[in-house]
DNA sequence: GCTTTACTTTACCAAACAGTCAACTACAAG
DNA sequence: CTTGTAGTTGACTGTTTGGTAAAGTAAAGC
């Protein structure tokens, strides 16, 4: 079967982190290639262009961002302290990428998918598909806490479109100001679209 | 004094279409000299680089775009009919923008501002700095309409914070996704982040 | 240990690119 | 109408870039 490598998964990660750290126009194949510590050659063996990369590494973002997703949003849990969870594991997760890589960095998808809508549709397709993924968990919880009656019978597609942008948009502006304060507003927020006075506190054995 | 010219106005005036329907870092300076109709050589005769044409073009957006919001949020209007105003114009901008460019492009300073925060420094400052200026406006509509008792008290800086990034969010997601409806969602979010049933209705006077 | 196959490496090319410069031109003001 | 000045032009340089190809190498499987 020939030798084996991991280029390709150093090559992945490398695009990963550079894409999320900088931007898609910013980096050359050469730039990815030194970051993977991979050479030139070895890029084109496993990938055709720098777009087949960036569609591969956002795939590789969701594989690992899943797990932690359908950790806090478990149907163990009520709907609201999914959500509750959520905006706050938004803002320790921000943190702890901003200690690793010394920067506010935001949400990868929503990054890169402002910079390359208008560009590479094949890219945006993929970004628009997993966003509509992510999207789908806030929805769940809300359809669920409606018929709990926990909260007072909303448009649940609606709400969730309005939470999710709002969560986008706040992470964005953290990136922009490289500051975790914006990410604070998150719960607030989400209980005033949700029409309740505040979300449920974050039990702590949901923490660490 | 010299001849006269045009070329810095319309270096301006490309650079601003191609950041919108594009991006920063996809731009060239022959690409930005083509669309502007402008020799290279005259490029670096009003602009030593990409950067600083890119600055200036955020200024260029600014002088464009701040009229239309002083009439938005005139003070001849209620406070929360200029935010309901706002959300309308909102959409009917963007269609116009999108019916001129053959697609929905969302907000420029969002778009390249999550771009380049952390590559280009001195441009993020001066996104920062406009958006800082367009957040007011939100801001002092929100603090009157608490004065006037049209809602019931509430921290209005942060609610600002709050609809402030709920309207990028939105418009970002609009670009992404090249279509206008997400921002429809715009005036029922703004009155649950009030804690009102629904925004004034847009007398129609304002429109058009 | 030999062969096949999966991967690596280096050197290379052509195109795209940022940035410079000296010669040139239009025009405003005296 | 002439002179100084603001702006224009195109040709040029060196560098960075995407992309290729041919020779080389490690290991898996027989």
């Amino acid at each position: 079967m020939g030798r084996t490598s991991n280029a390709k998964k150093q090559l992945l990660d490398a695009m990963v982190d550079l894409m999320w750290e900088r931007s898609y126009g910013s980096l050359t194949i050469d730039v990815i290639c030194e970051k993977a510590e991979v050479k030139k050659g070895s890029f084109y063996y496993f990938f055709k262009s720098k777009l087949e990369l960036a569609i591969a590494a956002m795939d590789h973002i969701w594989i690992d961002f899943q797990p932690s997703l359908d950790a806090v949003f478990s149907a163990s849990r009520p709907p609201l302290e999914r959500l509750a969870l959520q905006m706050h594991e938004c803002y320790t997760h921000s943190k702890e990428v901003a200690d690793k890589h010394g920067r506010v960095l935001g949400c990868p998808y929503y990054n890169v998918g402002t910079e390359i809508s208008t560009i590479e549709p094949e890219l945006i397709e993929k970004v628009n598909q997993l966003l509509a993924r992510m999207k789908r968990y806030f929805e769940a919880a809300i359809t669920e806490a409606i018929a709990n009656g926990d909260i007072a019978k909303i448009d649940a597609k609606e709400a969730a479109r309005i939470i999710f942008n709002l969560h986008e948009g706040m992470m964005t502006q953290a990136r922009m100001k490289n500051d975790l304060e914006p990410l604070k507003d998150l719960p607030t927020a989400t209980a005033r679209i949700l029409g309740i006075a505040e979300l449920p506190s974050v039990p702590e054995s949901a923490l660490g």
